[in-house]
DNA sequence: TATTGTTATACTCTATAACTATA
DNA sequence: TATAGTTATAGAGTATAACAATA
């Protein structure tokens, strides 16, 4: 049942990321940043469950779009501080209203109650640690 | 909350399906066909949401398992008919037993009235028409 | 020697476009 | 001419391994 809705959820997505010019690592990277910064690529990578390679491009486009900053660590010059700037954080916000405005249509389906649970349920699993799921 | 939560219920079904001999897709498959057969494989990789191309190979492989069969429509010979074997079926009970266990287990974690809003919301919205969701 | 970020390479998935056989 | 199934090809996405800089 997951599946189904993960893809159509994506979908749905998908025109509002383009319309801000954003991918959709992008958008993930930005959500990820959104509150506190990091402070290495590696552990960014890990949070949002991708290799550390495959973000480096993202990172690019992000930073050059000066939506993110990556300074070096001075007490270690090999990390690099990764940070939203504040165009990155105005532009997540907008993304990301668009989104649950979207998400907000959907939800509407389900009788309030049944909604207040279903995402409660969800921030709860979501939130587990993948061992405590794959066991 | 979707996506990472579905990473780690797919994690945790790859041991199981391993053990069984089958695929994701295979799996797929399977419980797609499960209750009715279906008359076209371009209906059933639309079903499932995937390209007719891409289950070709799947449905090779779950023929040469012995746990579906193809059998040529005589009212129009291109068409072939896709059934479960009763051994397909015997399979697909055994895994799907295992993958629930597990997902018992998970949503144990969930207090009982969120755990039973959270299925039928779950079921609610994944059966909308995806047009629905992306508007 | 180990770690961070990066690049290069290979591999897997998926989508698209031909091809056949039937209609 | 159109459709069902199949195959072949190309493209995107991903993982793995090697590399330079720093510790």
């Amino acid at each position: 049942m997951i599946a189904p809705l993960q893809r159509a959820l994506i979908a749905a997505e998908q025109p509002v990321l383009r319309a801000h010019g954003l991918s959709m690592w992008g958008y993930v990277v930005l959500s990820a940043l959104d509150g506190q910064p990091v402070r290495t690529q590696t552990a960014l990578a890990e949070f949002i469950g991708a290799d550390k390679s495959r973000i480096i491009g993202v990172l690019d486009e992000l930073e050059n779009a000066g939506l993110l900053d990556r300074t070096r660590d001075p007490a270690d010059r090999r990390a690099r501080f990764v940070a939203m700037t504040d165009e990155g954080r105005r532009k997540h916000r907008a993304v990301q209203a668009d989104i649950q405005r979207n998400e907000e249509r959907v939800l509407a389906r389900l009788d309030p109650a049944d909604r207040e649970a279903f995402l409660r349920a969800l921030a709860t699993l979501s939130a587990l640690p993948p061992t405590d799921i794959t066991g």
